[in-house]
DNA sequence: AAAATTTGACCCAA
DNA sequence: TTGGGTCAAATTTT
C-alpha cells in the first residue's frame, strides 16, 4: 500500500510531468507560426511513450476496476463475431469448453475456473514474464490469439495465463485477457520482467494481410507508441467503440457489463474494461518499486 | 547452452 | 467434424 503511493508518487514525478513539460512545449510549437514539423511530431511521440509508460505502471499496481465486482468468473471470449451467455464452471486444468452461443461455429466459450478480467490497450506490456506458448487464427477474426502462460508455471506452479489479441475496430489496440493470479514467487520474476526497455518479447503477431506499412509481423511496443509518422492518431486514442460489424446480435464485446473505466488522456479518451472476480492482481510491492525504479532513468 | 518463439499436431466439447 | 486451447519439436534468439 505505501509502496503503491510511493510508485505513484514516481510516476507522477516522472512521467506524468515529463509528459505534461513535452505538451507544453508542443503547444508553444503548434502556437508559432512555421515552425518546423518535425519536432511537433517528435515531441508527440514522446509524450505518447511518456503516458503510456505511465499508464502502464499505474496500470499493474492497482487494475482500474476498483470496484469489483463478486462474480466468480467472467466471460473470456475476445471472439469479435460472437455473443456469449453461457457461463463458466469450474472445471479441470485445461480443454473445457462451454457452449456455443447461438448456434454459430466458432462461438465457443472456455470453461473457466479462476479469475479472469479483460482490458484493452496499446500496451503490451505487464510486470509479469510471460512465455508465448501458442497462436491461433481466430474464425470470424481478423487478427490472431496469441497465449501466454506465466514464465514460472513450471518452476513454481503459477497458473497465470493470459491471451492477446488485436482489436480489429482499432488495430493499436490490444485485448488482453488476463486468466488466474500470479502465485509465483514475484521476487525470482524480477529479473525476467522487461518493463522498461522496450525491446523483447510480446507478441508477434504475424497476419497474413496487414494494410498498414508501419505495422511489422512485430509488433513490438516501441514500434507501436514511437512511430512519429503516425499524424495526428500518434496524438489521440480514438474511443473504443464495441460494434458488431457482421453481426447483428451481439452489442458489445464484453457482454457481461461489469465495470467500465475511463480515463481521459491528452484530451483523448480511452476506456479500458475490466471485468470479473475482483481480479486479484497481487503484486508484491518490492516487485514493483524495483521494476519502476530500473526504469524511471530511462526517460 | 539455455531460454524463448514458432507452428503444426493434438485434444475435446459442441 | 470443427474451432479454440494447448503441447511440443523445431527453430531462433540471447
Amino acid at each position: 500500500m505505501d509502496t503503491n503511493k510511493a510508485i505513484k508518487l514516481k510516476v507522477m514525478n516522472y512521467h506524468l510531468v515529463e509528459g505534461h513539460e513535452f505538451a507544453t512545449k508542443l503547444q508553444q510549437l503548434l502556437s508559432q507560426p512555421g515552425s518546423g514539423q518535425g519536432s511537433a511530431e517528435d515531441l508527440a511521440a514522446k509524450i505518447l511513450e511518456t503516458f503510456n509508460k505511465a499508464i502502464s505502471i499505474l496500470d499493474s499496481i492497482e487494475p482500474l476496476s476498483s470496484s469489483s465486482s463478486s462474480l466468480a468468473a467472467v466471460e473470456g471470449s475476445q471472439n469479435a463475431s460472437c455473443d456469449n451467455d453461457g457461463k463458466f464452471e469450474d472445471s479441470g486444468d485445461s480443454r473445457k469448453r462451454l457452449g456455443p452461443v447461438k448456434g454459430k461455429r466458432g462461438c465457443y466459450k472456455r470453461k473457466k475456473r479462476s479469475e479472469t478480467w479483460t482490458k484493452q490497450s496499446p500496451i503490451l506490456e505487464d510486470t509479469y514474464s510471460w512465455r508465448k506458448y501458442g497462436q491461433k487464427e481466430i474464425l470470424n477474426a481478423k487478427f490472431p490469439r496469441s497465449y501466454f502462460r506465466c514464465t514460472h508455471k513450471y518452476t513454481q506452479g503459477c497458473k497465470a495465463t493470459k491471451q492477446v489479441q488485436k482489436v480489429e475496430l482499432e488495430p493499436r489496440m490490444f485485448s488482453i485477457t488476463y486468466m488466474g493470479s500470479h502465485t509465483c514467487n514475484t521476487n525470482a520474476a524480477i529479473p525476467e520482467v522487461k518493463a522498461c526497455d522496450n525491446h523483447h518479447d510480446e507478441i508477434t503477431m504475424d497476419m497474413e494481410e496487414h494494410q498498414s506499412p508501419s505495422l511489422t509481423t512485430s509488433m513490438k511496443e516501441e514500434e507501436e507508441n514511437h512511430r512519429p509518422h503516425g499524424s495526428s492518431t500518434a496524438l489521440v486514442w480514438p474511443e473504443i467503440v464495441f460494434e458488431e460489424d457482421h453481426h447483428h446480435h451481439h452489442q458489445a464485446i464484453y457482454a457481461s457489463g461489469d465495470t467500465s473505466t475511463s480515463i481521459d488522456v491528452l484530451g483523448s479518451h480511452q476506456e479500458l474494461m475490466m471485468f470479473g472476480a475482483g481480479g486479484d492482481f497481487e503484486f508484491s510491492d518490492n516487485e514493483h518499486y524495483a521494476i519502476f525504479n530500473s526504469c524511471s532513468n530511462l526517460s
